[in-house]
DNA sequence: CTCCTACTTTTACAACTGTAGTATTTATTA
DNA sequence: TAATAAATACTACAGTTGTAAAAGTAGGAG
């Protein structure tokens, strides 16, 4: 399997912002992330240098500005970080993280008929 | 609200154990985890100073050893784990979480009727 | 009463993180 | 062409983490 690079939590939501609008320069992430954090400039800086030295952006000089894309999927990243998640605490499975909201009472009715009307849709769309 | 010290992921091991089996002694934590594990007697040690320091474990000595209980409940930990995770990774439901194994062909078959299964079961425990 | 052994305490150290400051380069403008 | 502004590159620094070695201490064996 693929290697996928941690991404750390503050990474994270740089990773985001590239998701969002890659093709992307410097200033632009710069720009979009200060609007959402209280981030200097530098740090967004590092943050890019350190994501594109472990190989989940690439980085190319287009005139005097950086245009970054991202290397690795956002579903891929969710999905390893899903299950990682899902073994530490939950045995590996999703099903008992849901036994345990429901036995926590962490869902409401609607939460609960919600996630019953997402389990028939799927079963709908297996059948064609 | 009470503040949850950060157990990172080693600790977490320790902490395991700390709940299956406490009050439990030095030696006896350092047995259970040389089986799961191998780390050095010393490294579990250093979990264990660590866990005390942060406040998720409480150390009295009984003789010469210590004896740990612990000062966090497994449940809370993990309902607040799992909080900051579904905030960072899917918008902070559960819901958003299953769609998206659901999306992704991360279930089979027979997940989704055992998920089926809980939601109505939950239904009922409801009616009670 | 002394030595050994099991425990505890102290110290180490590199990688990763969050958070930037400082210095340097380069394109643009005067 | 020289100064400026904008961007990039380099450096910093403390806290956390994983991983443990080394040193100290006290209780039990002889």
């Amino acid at each position: 399997m693929k290697e996928i690079p941690q991404i750390s939590e503050a990474e994270y939501e740089v990773m985001k912002v590239i998701w969002n609008y890659e093709p992307i320069s410097t200033p632009e992430v710069v720009e979009k992330l200060s609007n959402k954090s209280d981030w200097k400039p530098n740090t967004i800086h590092t943050m890019l240098a350190r994501l594109v030295k472990k190989g989940a952006l690439h980085a190319r000089k287009d005139g005097r500005v950086f245009i970054y894309t991202s290397l690795v999927e956002k579903h891929e990243y969710v999905e390893q970080k899903s299950k990682s998640f899902l073994k530490q605490f939950f045995g590996g499975t999703l099903n008992s993280m849901v036994l345990n909201f429901i036995e926590n009472d962490q869902l409401s009715n609607e939460d609960i008929s919600e996630l019953k009307k997402l389990l028939s849709m799927r079963d709908k769309k297996g059948e064609k």
